[in-house]
DNA sequence: CCCGCCATCAACCGGATGGCTGATGGCGGG
DNA sequence: CCCGCCATCAGCCATCCGGTTGATGGCGGG
């Protein structure tokens, strides 16, 4: 199999450099160029043409979000490895959607880096167990009941025996929206009135923390 | 201070014989007699005129309860301690209520038991340290609202979302029961409305146990 | 024996609730 | 640019809800 030509994108060079060694080490790996932010990163990887992208998502000046939907949009053939330190769901999703190939903590163990990219390299996606089993958790329920903010509010007033009349007063709101709001609740609860709403709002763990 | 004669209450002539002993070997204590039952303690107790009775409350024929009642209906002057093994809170209560000077688990200490006589004869009321909690929790709880079996079963339904109607056909009463137990509900739980009762009823734990 | 609690039912009434239709503005994503 | 989601508001209306008053019967306790 020919070598697997990497760009390596993160602000922080320690990490670069570890990553550089890493892969020069290792046969099969041919380190290409590194970056510092995510508009280098799109600007090397138009130039170098690398197979995989190694790229952390936090970075100052450009980030790797951007630089990833820049790329997918552009047409780059690179497959993108998002390699982050924490696993903050937030950032997860959006990273996949954008187009990454896969999606590792930095945590892993070598042999799983090397294999992550051999697999990227080959287009296939690769995740951290962690990262999959939210992801598929995610997907399994697609939208179940996540209530706005306002929604929440007005379901909480609710609980505490408030009025519509009294939650449009305490939220500034009219009576108008608190209805709409209320229905919109129910529609995405699944249920026909404010005391089934509740019942849910517990049972889901949307009300309950105090 | 004068010996502090006793008279034993349990149904099992092991226990008699246990606390027979230790009381024998322990200074100051006189064991006048046994019963094995509610009905012998009375008698008992009305001829040889104990300082301190200690009753078992679970006996076959003649229950310990009913025993302390007499006794207090009688008006017999002996302090009844009540010794027994396990703690449910549906006889703590209205055994101090019939008259009890205090409830000993009969885990307790030998100790504790010396001592708790000592207090009982001397008119004191001795409590075992959980039932003492217990006791003052629900005293500062005067109705803390121990919803009555067809309320929560009402409220059950209303935190399914079931109209008054529809509960009414579910539970084969008329709608006009079932309001009526709302309203009893309503003013159990301090709240106004059916959204607040559910909401209360999962925050004191009647709902939310499926 | 009377009282309190549970459980049942009735009828009345005013106000609250929920469904429906429709509308506006902002915001983010394709 | 259009669409969807959030958040806001309006009016209408049938129904439901909750309060009140009043009544009955059973059961357990003082």
């Amino acid at each position: 199999m020919a070598e697997i030509s990497l760009l390596l994108v993160d602000d922080h060079p320690v990490v670069r450099n570890g990553l550089r060694g890493m892969f020069e080490s290792a046969p099969g790996f041919t380190v290409l160029a590194e970056a510092a932010n995510g508009v280098e990163a799109v600007d090397l990887a138009a130039d170098l043409d690398p197979d995989v992208i190694l790229m952390d998502l936090r970075m100052p000046g450009g980030g790797g979000l951007d630089a990833i939907t820049e790329l997918t949009r552009r047409g780059i053939r690179a497959k993108v490895l998002v390699l982050t330190t924490w696993d903050t769901d937030t950032d997860t999703l959006p990273a996949i959607e954008a187009g990454a190939t896969g999606y590792l903590l930095k945590d892993a163990p070598q042999d799983e880096l090397f294999n992550a990219v051999r697999q990227a390299a080959a287009g296939r996606t690769v995740l951290s167990p962690a990262v999959a089993s939210r992801l598929v958790s995610a997907v399994r329920s697609p939208a179940p009941s996540p209530l706005a903010a306002r929604e929440r509010q007005v379901l909480e007033l609710v609980a505490k025996g408030t009025s519509n009349r009294d939650i449009a007063r305490e939220l500034f709101i009219s009576e108008a929206t608190v209805k709409t709001h209320l229905s919109h609740v129910f529609t995405k609860l699944g249920v026909a009135d404010r005391a089934a709403a509740v019942a849910k709002g517990y049972e889901q763990g949307i009300l309950g923390r105090d």
